[in-house]
DNA sequence: GCAGCAATTAATCAAGTGTATAATTTCAGA
DNA sequence: TCTGAAATTATACACTTGATTAATTGCTGC
């Protein structure tokens, strides 16, 4: 019986393999198929291995996380592109209710560390940063439209519409990502664009992506 | 040593024991808490009893997650009340919003369960069932109050009404539950019944709780 | 009161879990 | 090429898990 063989590879690499692995085990097979052994397997290495670079299996998952998170909000906000506040909201709108922001697996995901949340105190820290990072993206950008426009508001008035708003899209991906309603068969872009004017006040014709 | 004394349950008492304390230990423990000795001890009640009631752990999870969407939309409809589509639909929304739907607990148990429903058929066959129902129901009340407005809408663009408000009340309901947000300050029904109106395109003075 | 049955407990099992550590291999630098 | 340190594997351990079964208890009908 001779020992497997393997390849040294910088550190980086492998905790990119670790947390992938790690979320594509709860992807698939849910939080309790996320096994340490079930994540060496998929990143092709040894359970032991896990332990050098994440000190706890919980270490992992919070690292995974914390990608996870930062992942999602980034390819968001990939969506906003450049130009004026009201084409980067578009941008934002149509990133967020399309893959790979709106899709099953990520919804998956989401909804087993959300499901931690309350009862582990690390991922919940993990969870505040990340969110309050989003909601302030939302609000700044929400912000930029309605000064764009030239109808100034009230900093309260800007903050209602954000909470709206992030709700909205929140509410949209979750159904989208669920796939429960036929979403092939309506424009979901438009139907996000459209109601988000409504709720901002703007005319849905002068609001396009 | 002698034995713990105990007392003959009607079937239907014990099974609702169990999925209660299975909730509950969902709610403060997350899924990986929610063990079959866990159960058991919350539930007064030695673990091997839980194999007379469920005959498998995933039957007593999957009928925790049963009774628990039936119950979230029970607790919806109460809201309902009677009276015209308006105030029922109003009082859908209030309920919506406050607890104990909107609730961090409630949160967290919707959540792990979501992130089972991909990876577990039976959990994904529970969850459609629920799904559909809440959906009808705001569709339904979305159709009476557009007609009684009487501005007539193709089913079309009921449906469209109903797809964007479910998603709008998801997500309130979300953003609440988290409690991220400090909603102490808003008052989070008249923010929810306004948007409503407003994508609904109803006076929001006169769509009032 | 008591016989019999159903409900419940207690004890046990095999499998799987996270963790720890020693043995081995790879690889960079001399 | 060789050596030493770092990376990786292999193995083992203690514990928890869900499941199974036999023994015991509570209860109902007579």
């Amino acid at each position: 019986m001779t020992r497997r063989t393997f390849h040294h590879e910088p550190e980086a690499v492998r905790q990119n393999d670790l947390i992938a692995a790690t979320l594509d085990s709860i992807a698939e097979l849910g939080l309790g198929g996320a096994t340490v052994r079930e994540v060496a397997h998929r990143a092709g290495v040894t359970p032991g291995l896990i332990r050098r670079y994440f000190d706890n299996k919980e270490r992992l998952v919070a690292a995974a996380y914390r990608t996870f998170i930062s992942d999602l909000i980034a390819a968001a906000e990939a969506g906003c592109g450049e130009g004026s506040a009201h084409t980067r909201l578009a941008g934002l709108i149509r990133a967020s209710v399309t893959a790979p922001v709106a899709d099953g697996r990520t919804l998956s995901i989401w909804a087993a560390f959300i499901g931690m949340v309350h009862s582990d105190p690390v991922m919940a820290e993990v969870h505040r940063d990340g969110y309050q990072a989003f909601r302030d993206l939302i609000e700044r950008l929400v912000g930029e439209v309605i000064a764009e426009r030239g109808t100034p508001a009230s900093p309260a008035t800007i903050r209602q519409h954000a909470i709206v708003l992030n709700a909205l899209l929140d509410g949209l991906w979750i159904e989208i990502s669920m796939g429960g309603d036929d979403f092939s068969r309506f424009d979901v872009v438009q139907i996000a664009l459209n109601s988000t004017a409504t709720l901002l006040g703007i005319d849905p014709a002068e609001f396009r992506d």
